[in-house]
DNA sequence: CTACCGTAACTGGTATACCGAATACCAAGC
DNA sequence: GCTTGGTATTCGGTATACCAGTTACGGTAG
């Protein structure tokens, strides 16, 4: 029924992964963490005798991060590392915006039982890391709670098309996450979360829209001042 | 601003891309047309030596062919094409309908005067191929006019979003192209025009709404006899 | 001093070769 | 005759090597 496996696979404990995943991963990981800053070159070569392994694995993975928005491969030039400015981040919420809705109404319709259990879970814990100020779990459980949702959409090709959406997301995040509104985010999830138990597919979708629409707003707000200065 | 190149790279007269696109290319277009059925195992070493290249380009090809669901990538098994039933086309047809209707209300937006005038003779043209029981050529131009909407949003991502997806909604057109909804499928886009031409946003969202759903039922109906017998 | 051209180093694109995992087939034992 | 173990073959994963386009630097001529 659902053909595709690339976006569940290069996740887990590096161990015993393909060396293209393994290598997708650090890469990925890199240029969220600002390792490497917008703009920096990836010189195959390099980065092979780098990691360790040929020029192959690692010239499939930028391959793939180039078709996720992470670098831009020029022909016969290079990878550099993409840009994110403010304009990026509008387009990339105004999709956002777009995809999640859809999700939330489909979780609403199609959800399970038990899929609803579990993200009531996630919003429980989510409120006790708010409240007890841990928030790097806060964040964490953010992007549980919302990978929850397009899982119980149901729809393979909406969850293909978002995952790599969310790197892109905590790449944005890096810098631009307060303490004081983690409770003004749990309070949406939980209405989404209602809207959701009661099987209000329009009100969801709705709720969805406008938490995306409202991070979406905090983020430029802290965007704003400079675009791309900082590296590490 | 747009570090893409991705989406716009593999297309034009094969001539002198890199072996990795046209690979891709002919790989899809076979898979579209429906030469290779679903389920076909793609076997590296053959097709490299079919197109007279080395497998590294072929391998290149088909992982991004599996990023947009064309083909299934078994790890240490191999490939084979990706199956696409009735299922398959109610999550495609759910995903696109989010994303038209963005695209048709981002259009109604921003778009230029130029680009309306573009769009305007697109409309024309293929009212004009309908009359005429050009069949083939009004298909062409509704791809043109749902692509020209896509680009007149002015989001980059989302372009780069669609683009994968129309290969697939060819993959169902293939034998779901009915002369009477011709007539039916023009009024609709000169509607959807008029829309975005006048700048309702609102309404323009509606009607691609309404317009995909339309399609979807269409298709889904020859496609319900049976998902997947023919091969040739 | 500057502008242009040629050459050399670099880097991506591709081919070939090797290795290990997965599978299928065959033979031997129950 | 059916099952099971082992072996051979196939095919994907990776490494190494070669080639071609691009860029940068330096020398020479104006």
């Amino acid at each position: 029924m659902s053909p595709r496996t690339t976006a569940d696979r290069p996740n887990m404990g590096d161990a015993h992964r393909s060396l293209r995943d393994q290598a997708y991963v650090e890469l990925r990981e890199r240029i969220i963490e600002g390792q490497y800053p917008a703009g920096h070159r990836l010189v195959e070569r390099e980065i092979a005798e780098e990691l360790g392994v040929s020029r192959i694995p690692v010239r499939e993975a930028m391959q793939r991060l180039e078709t996720e928005g992470f670098v831009a491969i020029q022909p016969r030039k290079g990878a550099v590392v993409a840009d994110f400015g403010p304009e990026d981040a509008r387009h990339f919420f105004a999709v956002r915006e777009s995809l999640e809705a859809l999700a939330a109404g489909l979780a609403a319709t199609h959800a399970s039982d038990a899929e609803l259990r579990a993200l009531e879970r996630i919003v429980e814990r989510s409120r006790r890391a708010a409240e007890a100020g841990r928030l790097r779990e806060a964040v964490a459980l953010n992007a549980d709670f919302h990978q929850q949702i397009v899982d119980m959409s149901g729809n393979p090709l909406l969850k293909d098309l978002m995952t790599p959406l969310d790197g892109r997301l905590r790449r944005l995040f890096r810098l631009t996450s307060t303490p004081e509104d983690g409770a003004a985010m749990c309070g949406e999830h939980e209405r989404l979360y209602a809207a959701i138990a009661s099987r209000d597919a329009e009100q969801a979708a709705e709720l969805a829209r406008r938490h995306v629409v409202g991070t979406h707003e905090n983020a430029l707000g802290m965007l704003a001042p400079d675009t791309a200065a900082e590296n590490r």
